[in-house]
DNA sequence: CTGTGTCAACTAACATGTTAGCATTCAATC
DNA sequence: GATTGAATGCTAACATGTTAGTTGACACAG
């Protein structure tokens, strides 16, 4: 199989390590996740090791542990002998992540829709107001922000402190490629819209209409993810 | 925090790691793997990279990534600066791995259902057959080979690859615990007949009935789990 | 007897040297 | 000109040397 390609040699420019804290490995592995995540290291990228123990400063063990975790992380395939690149897509991978997280957040919402408390009740309503907030400001950024959140306060609901990471695990390509979609007008108007019908069947503690309201939201995105496959064939393989 | 109890300095025996195939790193990831699941290496041993690489006759270099990998997936906890062991049940841990399996087999087994091919539902009576066969022969172990399969075989015919291994990684921490259960007389006949049930439901095309089913038949195990934090303390943190 | 500080031993974490497998190149042969 | 195959340069994989942080024992002071 043949490394060489149009996408071999880019002048790779990663964040810089001294800020973040914990050991080596640890920041090595987030400056090159939040890379490739933020699609600076756009799929296909070749990594090299020696290239990026210059960038950073830094010797080859950490770079080597951080690779391995990516690769098991699957944002990076390693070839044996040859060398690591970035993941491309693939649209069934895709289609996986995007039903691995349906399935557990569904599981979630309904859960914290039967067992949810007037303080969690009170917290979802106040990421709400926070939504519309941004909304009125025109601040798009901002709203997604608090829609991540408002998901992340669903999980931390159910009291299974894990399953965020768990269900972003296979989510991440799903984010990933999200970022290649323009942002569509008026598509956060709708998405607050389902948000707000989330938060009123948690309110009235009515798991199945949690359910169905969270089904709907969640598979707007994957239908507008299709066409990418089409419109950026480069990025997927 | 101590690292020094009871458990610190067991004879531990690996698996030969000669048989195996693929790179170093990865015959030491399974030789570890295997033995922390069969709790050959119970939890809380401490493991020392040292002993490792005399006994496997391999540098510190593959065992440190093995050891990183475990820790990727939970099994291993790294104590920076000071040592790495097996990591020790939590009966919430335990409960996390479970509700995520069944969300994400329920997902599966409803979608089956919904979906499934003659081929697909032959394949099912077929591994149906070979549980009764178990049971008749009192194989008990063959009887959990197959239901491992059965399970199994439903993943993959979600036409998602990835998902078995994904809800496996949750799962592994339940699977672990399982084998401290004695066998419990008759539990074998009534997952069978559980199945059956199971299998009964993707012949109708009932996603309904499927999911109900399954959600009767992975509780059965977490109920029968609960008890084990009191009876083994010394397993759980 | 209890709390505190020093020190030695151990370990992970990091750096670097070595080996071996793969790919590309290019020349030799058909 | 096409195919093969030796040579070269690259890389991951592995081995080993070095550094620095943590632990636990022990002496000492209160």
């Amino acid at each position: 199989m043949s490394l060489t390609n149009e996408q071999d040699f880019p002048e790779i420019t990663l964040p810089d390590i001294g800020k973040l804290s914990g050991s080596l490995a640890q920041r090595v592995y987030e400056a090159l996740r939040s890379s490739i995540l933020a699609m600076d290291l756009p799929p296909g990228t070749l990594l090299r090791k020696q290239v990026i123990c210059e960038q950073l400063g830094v010797s080859r063990s950490p770079v080597t542990e951080a690779i391995t975790r990516l690769a098991g992380e699957g944002l990076v395939e390693v070839i044996p002998q040859s060398g690591s690149r970035v993941t491309k897509f693939s649209m069934s991978e895709i289609r996986e992540g995007a039903f691995l997280r349906e399935a557990i957040e569904l599981a979630a919402v309904s859960k914290v829709a039967a067992e949810r408390t007037e303080e969690q009740l009170t917290e979802l309503n106040r990421n709400l107001r926070l939504q519309a907030l941004c909304l009125e400001d025109h601040d798009e950024t901002g709203f997604y922000r608090e829609d991540e959140r408002m998901h992340e306060l669903i999980f931390s609901f159910t009291g299974y402190p894990k399953l965020h990471s768990l269900s972003a695990t296979g989510w991440m390509q799903v984010n990933r490629a999200r970022q290649l979609l323009l942002p569509m007008r008026g598509r956060a108007f709708e998405a607050y819209d389902e948000h707000r019908v989330i938060v009123e069947a948690i309110r009235d503690r009515d798991p199945e209409r949690a359910r169905q309201a969270m089904q709907k939201h969640l598979s707007e995105l994957v239908t507008r993810l299709e066409p990418l496959a089409e419109t950026r064939p480069d990025l997927f393989d």
